[in-house]
DNA sequence: CACAATACTAGACCGATCGTCTAATTAACT
DNA sequence: AGTTAATTAGACGATCGGTCTAGTATTGTG
């Protein structure tokens, strides 16, 4: 697909640059995240990362003390993309509230469709390989769930200003309720190899705010 | 916990036993499951459950042909395990459809906080670690889901009957949507360790009913 | 009751993977 | 010019997962 730069770079240190420095780190890192978005973390091998960017193991360790560093690194990438994501649709004003959430879903579902569905979540696949991981990642992971589930909360209260959801709605239950089910449905929309999973949950949880 | 038994095991056809038969065998699927439930397919060793049962690796490879055999066996065990379970709470006539819901819940709910919520559904895990899976199991895992959804959904109809939720309600779309939440809300408190997911989500599934 | 067939255990073996470590190479600094 | 910093190169050892061959005890048969 995208991605693979099997360009040989040349050992020594590097001339000094002014902007992007730490090139192959970053090459790792979105590596990184493409593959345990795939397969997660514990069927991923360091090899097959640096097969990908082209790069040998001394410069893995060089940059990273080891897989688990690693993996913290790529969490927290994931996570900075993925709330950049967010905000970009939910604090988009040229949009009502609700329909900003569906814009991210549309977003959202296309980026799988596109991968072939191969393609889950991060966060998620670490969530559910958790107890076979280092332990330091829980509270990491927790901790983005928790961002995503501010983000969407603020959303919804706009929502609730506008008086597109009920009134009474309590908006970070609403929100932790959608991450759950997300996460689910995304999970089930990687085995069935299509979105109707991501349709019927995302159909259901606007049905839910109505009512 | 419960389990292992190092017994050592003698060599040698055994002795015809009338009753139990497959003892072995038995106690490497109840393992698996076990194992499986709490870390997945990947991320397990061959090694730990032999040492969880007590059993060397020659007679491992004697019941199974290879890991991916023994793993869909696993997964035939377990969807045994689960239907039975489901029918046992679906078909339970002294209660209204609905509290059959509620009291599957409420045993699966106690039966992840007895295991600490390590342990999760094995349906889910190995649906999440699918890409990195023996492609047979896919449609596996896809019958499982379908025979859970076909079970919820037949005594959603009985809720119906019964005028307790909607008469406009999709029950099949409802199953669906409640597996897929369910999963999500599984893998939620196993990451959190604690079961607000899943309150979270079986309330707002409940409320969604009346709707 | 010999002796083949059967049922199962024992653990050696190979390959892969993880993380480390030394050497080599090149640019920057002084 | 010479030293230091930054990076690549990839061999290496330890460990572990999965497979397979050999061995041992019991059953069944003529």
């Amino acid at each position: 697909m995208n991605t693979i730069i099997p360009q040989k770079k040349r050992p020594g240190r590097p001339p000094k640059q002014i902007g992007g420095q730490h090139e192959t780190r970053t090459a790792l890192l979105r590596a990184g995240v493409e593959v345990l978005t795939e397969k997660g973390f514990t069927a991923t091998g360091i090899d097959e990362i640096l097969r990908r960017v082209g790069v040998p193991k001394g410069s893995f360790y060089h940059y990273f003390n080891s897989k688990e560093a690693f993996g913290a690194d790529v969490i927290e990438t994931y996570a900075r993309y993925f709330s950049r994501k967010l905000d970009c649709y939910f604090l988009d004003e040229s949009f009502p509230a609700l329909e900003r959430i569906a814009n991210f879903i549309a977003d959202a579902r296309s980026g799988m469709q596109r991968h072939g569905f191969r393609r889950g979540c991060v966060i998620g696949n670490l969530g559910q390989e958790m107890s076979a991981l280092p332990d330091a990642y829980r509270e990491q992971l927790i901790g983005v769930f928790g961002d995503w589930e501010s983000r969407l909360a603020r959303c919804l209260e706009v929502a609730r200003a506008e008086g597109t959801i009920n009134q009474m709605s309590d908006c970070a239950a609403l929100a932790t309720f959608f991450w759950i089910g997300w996460e689910g449905a995304v999970l089930r929309a990687k085995l069935e190899l299509n979105a109707k999973p991501l349709d019927i949950f995302s159909e259901a949880f606007f049905a839910g705010l109505s009512r």
